[in-house]
DNA sequence: TATATTTGTGTATATTTAACGCTAATAAAA
DNA sequence: TTTTATTAGCGTTAAATATACACAAATATA
């Protein structure tokens, strides 16, 4: 008789020009592993998918609804709960800045925002989920438009050209980066302006889901090493 | 109480000049689905591994070892299977043509190679499945030198020339597409030559891994989109 | 009013990719 | 044994793409 159970666990990440990159924790109410920090998950229930379990669990712990949502990977080594055995689908999930305010906790006790350089110890392997997390957010960028899901709808390019400066941890060339980038031909620019700090005020910019979808079809391919 | 079964399936390719690209497929034994093809797979056992689970299935269904294994992606929608609720875990295999006979089956009626333009109907939500492996073969394949695991390990360059093209389903220029593979460095030009039909005898190649990572650490990045 | 800060923009050079066809070596057929 | 068919092996040029690089415009703040 197999005595295996099923969970989904989340790995969310925020951006924010200021902060840079967070990663969405949970504390743990109960034991084992309790008042430490892990990724939001749980238990999948008989009859809801994956990834119905995955949001339902982000709504009950943290509050919150992701922009972007894609299965990351599985983990199911005989040991890593030290219960019972439990394999854990995994999330990778994105959301937008004006979404990042948490709330409503059932099973945690808190959720916060933890700079993915400043991270606490973790629960259960969530430290290696998280690697796997970084890992692909990192390469997904290089890609697909990813990055989008992660600033607000409207935003100046110098919020995307400071989320890939962060993400691949060097230096671009703002210049060669927006040629490229407007080269896609998926992003309009508005109208608007937005003034930040100092500085001369900047153009809106706002990602085109539609012709970024055209593209793709049409053979395309997206491609942001750099 | 939780009331989810979780097994592992396989998807596993092999490759052979003449006859292209075939994926491995089992006739069930037992209802449901009985006589039907499928995925080989079943459930996963208490203390063992999900890898070591599809390796175990791959051995006892079809009698054969994998020279590359990877995870797919897991399949949990609540009715994908009629008699209760199973999560797989599914795994993407490659093995080589020396590697290719079958044999020894037990929950298997029987075992067979089918080409992938040939497939019959599928049990299961495994055509689902294997759309999705064959997205993953022809996606790493522009990125990752993984074709070398479907060939023997010497090789005639016209055999990596033939994969491409039908993986691809287009012709390529042999003349660029050796100066590129050639250019990353980690093929190894052997003194033998092999005969094949007709004409001019083929120098044989080896892929050398060490090389690879190597090249790989420092940052470079296959890509053979073309 | 001066200074600091951020946005916005073009060109020249180097690198990479793409297009292209003939000769060499062998087996098979005449 | 000669001819024919088949597959392997190889280099150059043109086009496209990527890279390096610096100053003016618009605003807030001192």
């Amino acid at each position: 008789m197999q005595q295996i159970k099923v969970a989904v666990d989340a790995v969310v990440f925020g951006y924010e020009p200021e902060q840079g990159i967070s990663v969405l924790l949970i504390k743990r109410k109960y034991e084992p592993y309790q008042k430490q920090w892990a990724l939001p998950g749980g238990l999948v229930l008989n009859e809801e998918s994956l990834e119905t379990a995955v949001r339902r669990e982000l709504k009950e712990e943290a509050g919150i609804t992701v922009s972007y949502l894609e299965q990351l990977y599985s983990f199911g080594e005989p040991d890593r709960d030290p219960r019972n055995r439990v394999v854990s689908v995994t999330y990778f999930g994105l959301v937008r800045p004006g979404q990042h305010h948490l709330s409503a906790q059932t099973d945690a006790e808190d959720a916060e925002w933890f700079n993915i350089k400043k991270l606490p110890k973790l629960a259960f392997d969530h430290k290696e989920i998280l690697a796997v997390a970084l890992k692909r957010l990192r390469g997904k960028l290089a890609y697909e438009p990813i990055g989008f899901e992660l600033l607000d709808k409207k935003f100046p390019f110098s919020d995307l050209e400071h989320l890939y400066q962060i993400l691949l941890d060097h230096d671009i060339d703002r210049r060669n980066f927006k040629k490229k980038i407007i080269s896609y031909g998926f992003l309009e620019e508005l109208e608007e302006v937005v003034q930040k700090k100092a500085g001369r005020p900047a153009r809106l910019y706002q990602f085109n889901k539609k012709k970024y979808f055209e593209l793709k079809e049409s053979g395309y391919n997206f491609d942001l090493f750099y």
